[in-house]
DNA sequence: CTTAACTCGTACAGCACTGTACGAATTATT
DNA sequence: AATAATTCGTACAGTGCTGTACGAGTTAAG
């Protein structure tokens, strides 16, 4: 059972049964904050000690899961074109990026509730850090308010995504117009 | 042990007894969704039994908690003076009850740990119809938006004053400027 | 083919919590 | 003063999870 953390060399079969793993780990917690274990190594097909092999505890199962959800959206945002009005670009990276943000707010709870706080933000640096930033511009061009904190503004984001979701989830919003209300409603309050 | 339920005669001190855990339950819940009846029973500075002679289970001490501090919102809404433009009118709704809102944030998540979404809808019914209401007359009067489902503007209210609370707590917003952001931001989202 | 890595079942100890049972002491109410 | 309500400790059964221990079977890698 190597240590996840050290670099030691791994069969093919375990990366494959620690890829199943982590992807059953954001799927479950997504749906469900407080999923057990026993049903992240069930979804993923593996009995639970293999999963004990690999990750040693709960925290370190959480992490990974967020740390995924965190690189594919990563992966995403890097695809989008950020030339042009801010505002437009705030149009495209919402609209690319909303619902992985929105399926993933469950996840987020469950890593709140085991990471602490600093280990959180730490991890979501590189998304706020991009936000940031175009909201910055936005602000130099004349395009964005500049009457309230800027990290206010960078998390409201966060909130108003976080909310899209759950009216999704409630069935509340269609799937096909919550991209429009989304951009349309983080555009009114960036809006100088 | 009389139930909850039955309008049954009490003593003084059982009803004296019942404020103090329904408020205690208030207050611990809303630092923390998971805290045990335990901890609530101390911070009610009574016994478990005590407690467990007045609440069936921990669903019912939710419940009430949570009906506790709609009460409290309700009686809080119902002083604001309804008069004037729907721009100001929100302002001074907003003004007055953000922070009971924002208190209430984890006490919402304890309650949809174990009430079904349609109790908890049911006992919110007061409160968004009051906003449903204030946003219909502004659209009537031309000042807000038209453009978005009521049902996400109404929503939407309610995400940015919990992630105002979520900001307050981390201290990252001053709760002397808190007032002022979140009833910009809104107007800002509401207006036409 | 040999070896080390991996899988995974079963079993267990531990923890934190819920809700129940019993019963004795206290206290409001009449 | 009599009565019934209330308080509340202790104790217990039950549940659902976490993480560990052991060990036998399977499989990738050289």
């Amino acid at each position: 059972m190597p240590p996840a953390s050290t670099g030691r060399r791994r069969r093919a079969d375990a990366e494959r049964s620690i890829a199943r793993i982590v992807s059953a780990a954001r799927a479950c917690l997504s749906r469900d904050p407080n999923a057990s274990i026993d049903d992240i190594a069930k979804a993923a097909g593996v009995g639970r000690m293999t999963l004990y092999g690999h990750f040693r505890n709960r925290k370190e199962l959480v992490e990974a899961a967020l740390a995924d959800a965190l690189r594919a959206g990563e992966e995403v945002l890097s695809d989008v074109d950020l030339d042009g009005p801010a505002q437009d670009v705030l149009a495209r990276l919402l609209e690319s990026s909303w619902s992985i943000v929105a399926e993933s707010t469950a996840l987020l709870a469950a890593a709140q509730g085991v990471l602490p706080v600093a280990r959180i933000r730490e991890m979501h640096a590189g998304s706020a850090q991009r936000v940031e930033d175009l909201i910055r511009r936005g602000q130099d061009e004349g395009a964005f308010r500049t009457d309230m904190p800027i990290a206010w503004l960078v998390n409201v984001v966060q909130y108003v995504l976080h909310g899209a979701a759950e009216e999704n989830r409630a069935g509340r919003l269609k799937p096909e117009e919550t991209g429009r209300i989304v951009i349309v409603t983080l555009q009114s309050i960036l809006a100088a």
